[in-house]
DNA sequence: AAATTAATTTAGATTAATCTAAAAATAAAA
DNA sequence: TTTTATTTTTAGATTAATCTAAATTAATTT
């Protein structure tokens, strides 16, 4: 078995490694974990001698197979737990997260399965983040942001790059929720800033900062 | 915060405390944990600092008023829990317990509240232990067991004083669940095993072992 | 009441996860 | 290609929870 901090470094070194770069630096995992570095190389290599991290001295951590199933595994608990905690619990989607970190640790398939069966076999999470299958596929949204769109353009939201609890609410506040409409006005030249219609309402300003945190799929 | 051992621990204790007695043995909490005394002389004195228990070297433990309400709560959440899993994952009664140890220290109020509204408030958990109020008040049953009736009585299963698995899927196999009804039709004296009806059915034995454990209403 | 047995506590070690400070390796700049 | 800066690793300490073995206190028997 795995303790709850090894489940936490592999689900970060999932979290930050990109098909490109082959490894992710003890820094990159230290800042996401909010640790120092050197309880990261103690730790990678406690999950390299388990066989669930490749580590090469100065080269980074990367997952093994095993490894990266285990990530996917926890990931998908969390993301269905979140889903049970605001479709049948009436939490909102910025009060989710937090309970998640903790129900995503009881790793069991069965249990998972089951939930994921009771839940309707859901394909998003409150946050448009795509829930893996059972067997560990994932397919992401692909990465376009408001800040992409040009002025004209339309898109629905699909999901959100930022989970905190003010930059939901601030979205909410928009009604820049999940399947919103979103139409581009008008874009400032000197900050980026945007001007656009939320469901054909009357246009509202919103800053580059918060645009590009959200994800857009064109109409 | 209490880690996930202190809160065991102030389970161990709740469990094992009764009106009479007033402290809790070190062993016996040692031989609920399967831990050692040595270990949980250390334990009680933590706890005793964060005054959630009272200590007396030699003496036993039992817990404050604020241990108490910790503990009645993990309580609470574990039954509430236990009932999840029962009723909208479809869990046998034999298969929860473990998943319910792990869910229980998920800490949060407004969590356990709005799980036990989404249940529609129940009152026992699917072995028939009651599940605490909001505030904290718990109705247990009366102490009365199969064993104690006596030829020709009649009774309503209402709960188990012990959990493991095949003592679980034995009663099953009998019918023996929450709800049935039993009658006694003999008592062997060499033994105390008995001949019982259930639910009307044509007589079955049951030993003095089994049916010690199970918690009866009578008609 | 003294001797024996049982229960409990203390002393000292161990393991996991963390930290600070210093050393070593790599990367970037001059 | 040296020098400098950054990143990473190592060395050594710390804290929580555990253990074994020894010492102490309490309970039970003789
Ligand atoms: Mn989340
Ligand atoms: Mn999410
Ligand atoms: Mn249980
Ligand atoms: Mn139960």
């Amino acid at each position: 078995m795995n303790s709850f901090t090894e489940e936490n470094y592999l689900k970060a070194i999932f979290k930050l490694s990109s098909p490109k770069a082959d490894g992710v630096s003890t820094n990159a995992i230290a800042e996401e974990l909010q640790t120092k570095a050197s309880s990261v190389t103690d730790m990678i290599k406690k999950l390299s001698d388990k066989k669930l991290v490749k580590y090469k001295k100065y080269k980074g951590a990367s997952l093994t197979k095993q490894g990266k199933e285990i990530a996917v595994s926890i990931v998908r608990n969390h993301r269905l737990w979140e889903v049970f905690l605001v479709e049948k619990l009436n939490f909102k989607w910025d009060e989710v997260h937090d309970f998640a970190e903790e129900l995503e640790h009881i790793i069991s398939i069965e249990l998972t399965n089951r939930l994921d069966a009771f839940l309707e076999f859901p394909k998003y999470d409150p946050h448009g983040d795509p829930i893996p299958d059972k067997n560990g596929n994932v397919y992401n949204h692909k990465d376009e942001t408001l800040a992409d769109l040009k002025i004209g353009a339309e898109g629905v939201v699909v999901g959100v790059k930022e989970h905190s609890k003010s930059y939901l609410n601030y979205l909410e506040s928009l009604n820049l929720v999940l399947g919103a409409e979103v139409t581009i006005n008008d874009i400032v030249d000197f900050d980026q800033s945007m001007s656009i219609s939320v469901n054909g309402k009357k246009s509202v300003n919103i800053s580059h900062q918060a645009s590009k945190n959200l994800i857009i799929k064109k109409l």
